[in-house]
DNA sequence: AAACCCGGCAACCGCACTCCA
DNA sequence: TTGGAGTGCGGTTGCCGGGTT
């Protein structure tokens, strides 16, 4: 079964954006706030698609955008987060203030992929170019050595919890979340890929620092939320409740995180509420924007 | 000056995912 | 449980402008 089409293409404009029709949408989200994009032309008075509509918003005519070249710091960080991340644009563009996914998916594309390969790097699996991938079993299925340190903190005064997962600077004594599997286990699946130590990460990126905090939304006002629910976020260190307004939803009910890492009951567990048992388990957990029962480190994967 | 080439980037397309009735 | 609606994301396309022949 079909989807039925985004909108009525037949009556429609397509190509480049006039002057007009990005006033008219500026003016009417200022008037009325961002979503509901499928009946926003309409409203607007606009013979676009509602996905089109969005596009533009996002990624040109958003007031906290930041235009123009990309900085050297940006570069380099770019390179980073894509030797961990892969084509994850959105997630990179999280950790980029004023840049949009679209733009640096363009940029990585044109300029960087170009960078690297004058440097002899090969972008798609950030090894030398003449590195056999038959010296890197894992280059191919893409294993994304990371390692989490995961560190509770329970604030009586706020009973705000807060988790912070650290990729950085990981140590043996770390809490290894997952296992390594043996290599030939047949009932080994890509989401169990993770392995407990992370020498080739940080042999690649010895000072970049992804520190994730994950706490419950400051924003108690839903619509609030939800006007800025842009991912853009001024901080290297990503508050995931501003990743968008959906998610930020299930993490209120979602607390324990290592129980979402299918350590239930595990001394990382810090369930000491009703969270336990709820939905988060069944609904999974969305970390970095991926989809977790356990964990799915597959979109950590490098391409 | 015209034709051609090529890189940059805005925009489109299709799929995946979540929500909700 | 199912399917439609809404939205997000990544890959791709195509236009446009600058450079080269």
């Amino acid at each position: 079964m079909g989807r039925s089409p985004c909108c009525e293409k037949a009556h429609t404009n397509k190509g480049a954006w006039t002057k007009e029709e990005d006033d008219r949408l500026i003016a009417y989200i200022r008037t009325h706030g961002e979503g509901c994009w499928r009946s926003l032309p309409k409203a607007a008075g606009l013979l676009r698609c509602g996905k089109s509509c969005r596009l533009r918003w996002i990624n040109y005519l958003r007031p906290d955008l930041k235009r123009g070249n990309f900085t050297e710091e940006e570069d380099e960080l770019i390179i980073k987060l894509h030797s961990l991340l892969g084509n994850k644009w959105s997630l990179i563009a999280g950790r980029l203030p004023g840049r949009t996914d679209n733009e640096i998916k363009n940029y990585w594309n044109t300029h960087i992929r170009r960078k690297l390969l004058n440097r002899g790097i090969d972008p798609a699996t950030h090894r030398p170019v003449n590195d056999s991938p038959n010296n890197h079993p894992t280059t191919t299925t893409a294993t994304a050595t990371i390692t989490a340190n995961i560190h509770h903190s329970n604030s009586s005064l706020d009973h705000l919890a807060t988790t912070t997962i650290s990729f950085a600077n990981a140590t043996p004594s770390t809490h290894h979340l997952i296992k390594d599997e043996p290599e030939h286990n047949p009932d080994e699946h890509d989401h169990r890929k993770i392995k407990n130590t992370s020498p080739e990460i940080q042999e690649r990126c010895p000072d970049l620092n992804l520190e994730l905090r994950i706490s419950p939304p400051h924003h108690h006002n839903s619509s609030s939320s939800s006007s800025s629910s842009s991912y853009i976020h001024p901080q290297v260190t990503q508050h995931v409740d501003n990743y968008d307004h959906r998610h930020q939803q299930q993490l209120i009910t979602t607390i324990c995180f290592a129980c979402n890492l299918g350590v239930e009951n595990g001394k990382e567990c810090s369930c000491t509420t009703s969270v336990k048992g709820t939905s988060s388990s069944s609904t999974g957990y969305d970390f970095l924007g991926l989809k977790t029962g356990v964990l799915d480190y597959r979109s950590l994967e490098m391409k």
